[in-house]
DNA sequence: CATGAATGAGTTTTCATTCAT
DNA sequence: AATGAATGAAAACTCATTCAT
């Protein structure tokens, strides 16, 4: 009985820090870190500044548990893709199709990486970003394993393709707004695959 | 004389204006943005907080200034090279680097683009970041006019590379520290030009 | 139970408003308006300066509030008096009677209008004037029907009996400080309703 | 020689004690009391800052010198119209007509004792609006001797007078904008003079 | 546990005054 | 004397965190 009780409240608690972490993201997206006080986060996750504190240490343990839940979104995801079995082409478009969708979580994880810097909770994003770029570095090295990739530096190829879809998620110069993601999907894979240059059996001289 | 003296004047004030600015990016890249406080500005750059409201309007206005004024340095040398006799590669490859060791202007870019969010700022840095776009699109332009590069969106794949380089510089996974940049310019430029993929002839099968 | 604590913490809420405004009107008409600051006021109320947001919006607002509240006291009163069932005469020696006596409110009011300039209080305060001046023109007007009053423009002679009141109390010669302000009352209302000047019957010549 | 360029020093410095002040009553009574800085007091006068410290130790002086000057300008015309050969009624009137029109200087008067409060100049203050008084008193005096006023007390009732006048110069209700000062100077001197009540032979009941 | 008012340190900004030129 | 930039104390206001109910 008490183990049930027990239980029964670990749910509600995980319920609320959810619920919480919900309201924290949406209000990033919605009008930007900056603006996110706890009393704003306390109404719009429609409890009281004090509950917050419950199951919260302070308010950089809720923005490194936005942190957190976004990762495990995208690490969950990307780690099935690219654990799938079909070729590592095909893994690396899904893996940006997926990211770049997800607009969600990588914006309000690239967001909370600003803007949590000097604290520990950087250090504890880095191994999962690290996490992150290893997962996508396996399918490289399975790419390059099999014939099909180069020899090359997977985690930095790994990086490189991170940045670029990171950028057209910022699109700080506003210019891919229009641009459905579909296609900015296969732009950025046919980059990243074949580069910008032509190569030697098409292109006569340069 | 009076016209001496205003000029004095005005370079005397020029002078403040970088110190200020240069102050802000020390504190915004050593302590990071959200630390910075108008005191501790006025303390690294050895005035008193009223002396800064003599050279800027307010605090947003000196973000703006550091923005500009990173700017303004970016973009010199990128329009610069982009505009070079060289071979398209090769100046994809001088941007890479310059932009690699020019830490500084594009790290607190980055930085003061994700704290200035819906003030006006926020619309002049789009503009200045696709005049940078654009420069190392016309790059890609070029490559393409003159046949080595496929054809492409220029503006997206300026982007792209945009992208990887900020990668890198921010680095989140903390994975590439100790990499000399000069090795760092060249395989994310290899990546840029040629992808990670094999090419049909030196490829048997995949 | 939940009405019964919402009411409760009205009622604790409007307390707290009261006791503010009371703290303010103790600091304005002690040390004078410009002396008035946040940290001050809270040390006076005995909170703290972030309490005291809590109840108002700024400064303003706790300005605004000290003006409404005087006039609310003032207004009452006068209001009261103004349509007692008594010969216009008595009336407007008791609305100046109180007036004199209700220093704190009236001094109040003054030091606040000379303070509240260019901001939109300025009308609202414009209003409330205008409402004193008018019930004390009701008197006047009630005094011109039942013939006792000569024809006037009961406003304009509203006024200037307000002027003559605020007169004795701002005392800016401070002349009148040791006079009893029963005295101070007969003497003003006389002016007000008799003039200085002697009349036909007890005048000879001039 | 020497005793020449003293006077003239003198008679310099005597302009720019008054240009300073000038621009000071402008401020006022343009921008309002809150407005006025050392700064915009500079620009208006067209001097720098630190030459306002030349003539007048501190901001307090300024404004004491706007006081002193505002009741010079005031003093010397109150107490030539107070001296003249005319009946004392027709020197009342003058005196009102006069001081409804001089608005500059009575406005900034109150303007300034309102903001010119727990300091010494306070004092000084209330000493020339003393002298203000006493010679309006000195006409109620005369009108007393001579025997076309009741007998009451001068200074009290010269009081009366001057809050009647300032009453409608502040015109807090802002009822009388639009009202000549002609008219509201009639009104208010035969308020002054004859009250608002029906004297006996005219009134048969009350 | 939930609540939400209270707290007060910390932040931006203003402005009278000084002082080197 | 004139200048006007430099100063820094002081003010209004914010917000993460606490704690009595």
């Amino acid at each position: 009985m008490p183990k049930l009780s027990l239980k029964m409240k670990e749910l509600v608690a995980e319920n609320m820090r959810s619920a919480i972490i919900e309201a924290c993201r949406k209000i990033i997206l919605r009008d930007g870190f900056e603006s996110l006080t706890m009393e704003k986060l306390a109404q719009e996750a429609e409890v009281s500044t004090g509950s917050i504190y419950n199951y919260f240490e302070n308010k950089e343990a809720v923005v490194g548990g936005i942190m957190e839940s976004a990762f495990q979104n995208m690490l969950a995801t990307v780690k099935k893709t690219a654990a799938a079995k079909r070729p590592p082409e095909d893994r690396i478009l899904a893996i940006v199709k997926f990211m770049l969708d997800d607009f969600h979580d990588m914006r309000c994880l690239h967001e909370a990486i600003m803007h949590v810097r000097p604290r520990p909770s950087r250090n504890e994003f880095s191994q999962k970003h690290r996490m992150l770029v290893e997962n996508i570095g396996q399918v490289i090295s399975d790419g390059m394993e099999s014939g099909c990739f180069k020899n090359s530096v997977p985690l930095l190829a790994a990086s490189a393709l991170l940045g670029m879809i990171r950028e057209f998620q910022i699109d700080p110069g506003m210019i891919f707004t229009d641009v459905p993601s579909e296609e900015l999907a296969r732009n950025i894979t046919d980059i990243f695959l074949s580069g910008i240059k032509k190569t030697a059996e098409n292109s006569h001289e340069c």
